[in-house]
DNA sequence: TGTACATCAGTGAACGCGCGTTCACTGATGTAC
DNA sequence: TGTACATCAGTGAACGCGCGTTCACTGATGTAC
């Protein structure tokens, strides 16, 4: 890092930019990315990002795949315990520490949607969840079944991440730490569940 | 509805201009709201609709507003039953049936999030839910039993219709009519959850 | 029934802004010989 | 070791655009008397 001080190239604009937009994200909200922004803060002309990044979309779309293989990265560490539950509440931790790219990942009408990368970056990370739960279940991962379960998975920790972060929580879940707040959510529902079935 | 047909007056401003939003949000997304693009739609002046809402986000707000409003309907009516599962279908139908105010109502970042109007639409919705589930527990809706087991249905049914409608799923789960597949994922997530814990 | 007047709804022109993208260009790098 | 040259990274100025908001204004409405 840091090679050239003050050259003519920059070094590592590619790397250097998408860490830009993640501020940005954190800082004033996805809206408030531009290209232009991101070459002031980064040091560089107004189209050097272009360069790099072709488009605007195709400078967000770089900036989700980044977040769907971290996110895949940070699945995969829970998921060494076969544990659900762990591996839910990794989910939601990843949104909270990483809100920038959980914010970018699930706007298609922000990127390039048939771009390689971000598919293939976001079927991995799918990927963890469903062999997880076809472990569980016994089960091949493209088994209909697993497939099913792991919509609904992905749906209550997703739903509960975004919800968390819009603020539209409230007292008592709001108490606690994300963490604990869904795994008692979880419980509840499923005790709830049971009991409306029986 | 149509009273003065050419006048300097409109007749009814705003409920036009929602009805706009509610158009460019479907066919455009909300990044291509603008109060001149809805006054242009209308037929009225660039200003005429800050007049009635303020502002952009005030316009917005009202928009969020109204679709608080018309879930808790589409809710309250599918709650009569006190079927769970119905509500959780209630829920993703009403997004996948008016995803224009979907994608806007839960983008604090967009609203007036401190309007008294849309905080009393949103408890309102959450309500109807929160009702349904301390029904079936057999306690009072403000009891935290009720609140996490809420909190908890809340996110599965809304991470279930914004991953369905960013299309983020993919088949088995998109092969069906989505009250059919929110079904079976709920099913197939507590099978797993059940063998998990046993 | 008629009139004066306050209030409300909408006008239209203007402002200043930041944006994405394009383009001919120049400086830096690295490779072939 | 040195030189020629192709390639790559970044420049900087310019373009045209649509936007939110402001402002003094005018036309329409409705109410008090």
């Amino acid at each position: 890092m840091e090679r050239t001080r003050r050259g003519y190239h920059h070094g590592d604009l590619p790397a250097a930019a998408l860490a830009e937009v993640d501020r940005i994200v954190q800082e004033r909200g996805v809206a408030a990315v531009s290209l232009r922004e991101v070459a002031r803060r980064v040091g560089v002309s107004n189209a050097a990002p272009s360069h790099h990044f072709g488009d605007k979309a195709g400078l967000l779309t770089a900036y989700a795949t980044q977040g769907f293989e971290l996110l895949a990265a940070h699945l995969s560490e829970a998921s060494g315990r076969e544990d659900l539950l762990s591996l839910g509440q990794a989910y939601v931790a990843f949104a909270t520490e990483r809100p920038g790219h959980f914010a970018v990942m699930f706007r298609p009408e922000l990127l390039h949607g048939d771009d390689p990368h971000l598919l293939a970056a976001g079927a991995g990370a799918f990927g963890a969840l469903a062999a997880a739960i076809a472990s569980v279940r016994g089960m091949q991962p493209h088994d209909d079944v697993v497939q099913f379960a792991a919509a609904g998975a992905w749906s209550l920790v997703h739903g509960f991440a975004t919800l968390w972060l819009a603020g539209n929580f409230a007292a008592p879940v709001t108490t606690m730490p994300e963490a604990d707040a869904v795994r008692r959510s979880i419980e509840e529902l499923v005790a709830t569940i049971l009991e409306a079935t029986t």
